[in-house]
DNA sequence: TGCATTTTTCGACCGACGGTCGAAAAATAT
DNA sequence: ATATTTTTCGACCGTCGGTCGAAAAATGCA
């Protein structure tokens, strides 16, 4: 009944690291098995479907990213900077996103799609306590906070998500930020100090 | 070669059909090749892939819904209800969305996300053109529009895609996208009449 | 220690799927 | 009537996710 628990581990960390590199419809249940060196039984006796190791890999990269996005809605830095720090926060690592042939696109839509989901559900009610704090300092002014959320993160996975924008995008993402949540222009303006060089496609 | 070509449109037909109703992954090649009646080797005679099926398939409802947004364009009515008008010209007609077991989700990521990738592409720019006419009129005040334009229909996408909204969900819609404009509050709010009761969730 | 029970591992096997191919049949040109 | 091109056929292939009964380890118990 231990020993189960780490071959669980084992397979769950063999699985991410495939699933991040080559993506999950490139991968088989066989590839993970090769390199765990076991056979297709055992995989399934930890597994109920390649699907359901889909689902607990992404648990566990929410759950870390949620960690972080936590330590930063707690720490005292100024309101807009936690919005930034905290969507940055959950968007997926360079080493995993464009650095090397590592697909976070184009053909791995049902991730990529399951991802974003389970994020938006745990980022939302995080991000609209920050715009809460916001509110009081007087710094934002609007109500539907949860649904603006939300737009905010939709647009921002939609711009940032394969690596590719503009100078214009940012701008219209920062002016887009400041009148959904109701700040004074120019409060999301350190935004395009944060930016690394991006393709412009 | 000219039976050729009704030959394929049989086959586009077919599996637009079949895509639509039961999504694009739920139907195998062997259901369309046994819905025509016909054999394998001549269903590859005629496509290269099953996803290159589908992209034609893509095609042909794109370039409907253009048509249709097109002629809205060149209408004569105001511009905030031609704004309107193509948004949900561009949306699954209901027949195909929610009425029947129809799937445009949930397991059908890779079409809905194909999709959605050529309908900005070609929504876009005619809706560019509408903002255009708005601002000249006096009624939009805005820079960057192609990508205000996206940020919108993304946003879009993600609320009435699925059919699941709440009224807040159109408040601040019709919210953001007067600000995104630069319209003066209260110049969509004719959108609200245009939203058939939906379910909450 | 020996035996029973439970947990873990194994790999042959399965059905479904997308796709290939050589050759026959149908249509068309000469 | 013959030659050529277009269209159709279906057996066959490799891969994939998933199943299953039985063997092998590990553990509980006397």
């Amino acid at each position: 009944m231990r020993k189960g628990e780490k071959r669980k581990q084992e397979l769950l960390a063999i699985a991410y690291r495939l699933f991040v590199t080559r993506g999950y419809e490139n991968t088989s249940v066989d590839d993970i098995i090769e390199e765990a060196g076991i056979a297709k039984g055992t995989y399934y006796y930890y597994f109920e479907s390649k699907e359901q190791t889909l689902e607990e890999v992404i648990g566990m990269m929410i759950e870390e990213e949620t960690e972080t996005a936590k330590q930063i809605l707690a720490s005292p830095i100024p309101v807009p900077q936690k919005i930034a720090a905290i969507i940055s926060s959950f968007r997926p690592a360079p080493e995993e996103q464009s650095i090397e042939g590592a697909l976070m696109r184009p053909e791995n839509t049902l991730m990529h799609d399951k991802i974003r989901e389970k994020l938006y559900e745990t980022a939302v009610p995080i991000l609209s306590e920050v715009v809460k704090e916001g509110i009081k300092e007087g710094i934002f002014s609007c109500d539907n906070i949860p649904e603006r959320v939300r737009m905010l993160l939709v647009v921002s996975s939609d711009i940032f998500d394969e690596g590719r924008f503009t100078k214009r995008d940012i701008d219209v993402f920062i002016d887009m930020t400041e009148k959904l949540l109701g700040a004074e222009p120019g409060t999301m303006d350190f935004v395009r100090g944060l930016i690394r060089k991006q393709k412009k496609k």
